[in-house]
DNA sequence: GCGCGTTTGTGACGATCGTCACAGGATAGA
DNA sequence: TCTATCCTGTGACGATCGTCACAAACGCGC
């Protein structure tokens, strides 16, 4: 909880009062490692703010996991066409480490934000951010090789290659485990 | 004008009074084809909605055209990271055909939006749009091959194949211009 | 320290894709 | 209608990357 005060503090002003109107949306969460926050085919319903450990989403491509983002502490882990749209997820949520999580229930939040326009405003600023995390992913494809996406991710993310196997990481740079394993070689 | 107005209301209830409250922020605009909306290495203080005409997003990677994204009739364009952050833009926004767009000035919605929580609340629904074309758009570079790509393009949005030049389109999706026109010929 | 499962490195080979070069079509303006 | 420009198709070739197979390294529990 307190993870998730500094962050909203570092978004926006928040009062107390705010705050025990945020309050009721929220609940602390713990996952084991390998447990799912979101599984494909379920509709989301909530956001969850990463307080301790982390988390990978992923498809299922033909029985292959392919890893479609990692959040880590401070990040905002969600399915946003399926939170939003209420859509069924095309991907799963897990955690990769034992994980501790504030988890913002939906309905509950809309309330909170109908009550408390502070809130909505928060809502849209970590809108935002997951919005611009997405962007510069992108990019990456578009923009990149192979090789320059690791190599970027080494000089802009370097602790999630600490923390990230290789073997995981692959997918989400887009390119097979052994072109990553023969790329960090070369150096 | 009310184009816009039809968007915002399949988007969330908005009543006259919520309608005047934003009004302030909004001025219709026309960009001729090639004008640009927005410059690489400016910060971004919009968001356009798009009425008639369509616009692409572009990177400048070694002095070649790297399309990011096209926005057609009833998307918003910006640059998230830009307009969020306060941060130099990394592409350009361009005009690909006579453009009218309706603009959103940001210091005057943010303005609005804190006169009025339905504007905030708007907003958010806006970015839950864009984040949800994102994240849409990552997951087509993870999971499939060009040529899946160019399928998929084909089925989920006719009209872009329609409106877009092969050469645009090649770069947005991640392969050159020849190879796209290849994959065109085989069917 | 030993064994077992998981992760990473490596070799061989083929498929896909990018690059360069050029030719044919389409389009718009004089 | 003619020409200049832009867009698209196509051939040849090489680079990159994926796939399959297997070996080496690592981590963890006993």
């Amino acid at each position: 909880m307190k993870e998730l005060q500094t962050y909203i503090h570092s978004l926006t002003p928040f009062s107390d009062d705010n705050w025990q109107h945020l309050l009721p949306a929220l609940s602390v969460q713990h996952f084991r490692k390998d447990e799912f926050l979101l599984r494909a085919g379920e509709v989301c319903n909530a956001l969850f703010f990463v307080s301790k450990g982390y988390c990978r989403a992923f498809y299922d491509k033909d029985g292959v996991d392919i890893n479609a983002d990692f959040f880590f502490e401070q990040d905002i882990a969600t399915n946003i066409n399926s939170y939003g749209r209420r859509e069924k997820s095309t991907f799963s949520i897990q955690a990769c480490e034992p994980l501790e999580v504030v988890r913002f229930d939906r309905d509950l939040l809309l309330a909170a934000a109908a009550a408390d326009p502070q809130i909505e405003t928060l809502g849209r600023l970590c809108l935002q951010r997951i919005a611009a995390k997405q962007e510069k992913h992108t990019a990456l494809f578009k923009l990149m090789s192979a090789q320059e996406r690791y190599e970027y991710l080494e000089q802009a993310y370097p602790e999630m290659l600490q923390r990230v196997s290789l073997s995981q990481l692959s997918s989400f740079l887009g390119i097979a485990r052994e072109t990553l394993s023969r790329i960090r070689g070369r150096r």
